[in-house]
DNA sequence: GGATATCGGACAGTGACACTATCCGATAGT
DNA sequence: ACTATCGGATAGTGTCACTGTCCGATATCC
């Protein structure tokens, strides 16, 4: 198919196709002449995940580019998953602060203790860590690491979930079990985030008219 | 303090701190002459309030200044919680397709049964619609808004285990329970995300090589 | 009390980012 | 043959979060 049935189907502009396959996000057709280029059923996906990846769960350009840099570089699932890992959400911003690097001896004791992968320069240990010392500096000083116990218990209780739901997803066909690994990383996130935000919501609203625990003018 | 003063204290040059003035993140000075103001606490912890929405939670300024606007107005608890719901994350980006209307319904019936609140225009709510329905279109077919119980129990398990964490926090001062409100609604979702990501990732090894750690090179 | 540093405030400029527009000569479809 | 569309290259646009510069006024130090 030509670049204009190619964005018919995923509802890519012209423009932005053409800007994705300049930045490799998307792969180059296969020529038929030198001005006319032939796309497939594979560049529908990739078009698709690419918009998926932009509007749902908000990875710059930049970030997309890795990830399908190491989809198309044929890695394996857990490189994969880890360049996915390693683009969600952003850097962190701030200095390397010696509270920040006890921070992080205490978060990476506690990974080795729930036996998860302390990868170096791995970006969810990173963001573990700026959030934990900004929890210990800003809301609870002294907050001890072992209250983040809940936190992984429940981010493991949910993956076991994803597993028991998925039970064939490792056995499809190769090329597609990596882009819905992908998917699965991060199509969830919203979902887990969205329902805690709603909670907590819940909670302050039983809180004003169950108990009118209300600091607002009445003091 | 002036200016020099308040840009020591937080860390925040005072161009940004100038610009956050402008922006009205930060209230004006008192000021004790034509050109000179005078900054207290409130203005440093403010600063640091404003720079941790930045740099943990990644918000934009626009949507930081729909956070302090609501806790410079005075607003109540509840409103600056939704305030701060409706201000993290971005906005969704597509369209309002027949499919998402579906999954509008089914998750308007979902969070009823949960007894979440449903507020007009939510943005948890726009997000689990279009995270749920870019789950059906391109990640498992005809998924079941039940399937997405796992995440509402899981971070209803994580606000109860906050709240039991936390006694006495509404009972502080009325004008920090608001930030600090606000400060544990974000400060904490990194780390929940974090486990999640460290979860798959780990997965993903244990199924390379039935409980090694990494693939490295040899993969 | 005079020199110098810093002040608050206004406004212009910067660099990154994600597109978007225009132009080109070549090819496809009728 | 003729018009529409093609792929590819280059330049331009709007937004965002600062950052820099300038101003006249005030504080501070000797």
């Amino acid at each position: 198919m030509k670049i204009s049935e190619l964005s018919e189907r995923t509802g890519v502009s012209i423009p932005t196709l053409k800007f994705y396959l300049r930045e490799g996000l998307l792969r180059p057709g296969t020529l038929t002449a030198p001005n006319q280029a032939d796309y497939d059923e594979s560049h529908v996906r990739r078009a698709r995940l690419v918009r998926v990846l932009r509007e749902v769960a908000h990875l710059s350009i930049a970030r997309i580019a890795a990830i399908t840099g190491a989809l198309d570089r044929g890695e394996d699932l857990y490189e994969v998953m880890g360049v996915t890992v390693d683009s969600l959400g952003e850097p962190p911003a701030g200095e390397a602060t010696p509270e920040r690097r006890l921070a992080a001896a205490e978060i990476d004791r506690l990974l080795a203790a729930l036996g998860l992968p302390v990868r170096d320069g791995s970006l969810a240990r990173e963001q573990l860590i700026v959030s934990f010392a900004a929890i210990r500096e800003m809301l609870f000083p002294g907050f001890p690491v072992e209250g983040l116990a809940p936190y992984a218990r429940a981010a493991a209780d949910v993956v076991t979930a994803e597993v028991a739901a998925t039970p064939g997803i490792f056995h499809a066909e190769p090329e597609q079990v990596l882009e819905r690994a992908v998917l699965g990383l991060t199509l969830f996130e919203p979902i887990l985030l969205a329902f805690r935000r709603l909670n907590h919501e819940k909670l302050v609203a039983g809180r004003l008219d169950g108990g009118k625990g209300l600091p607002g003018e009445a003091g």
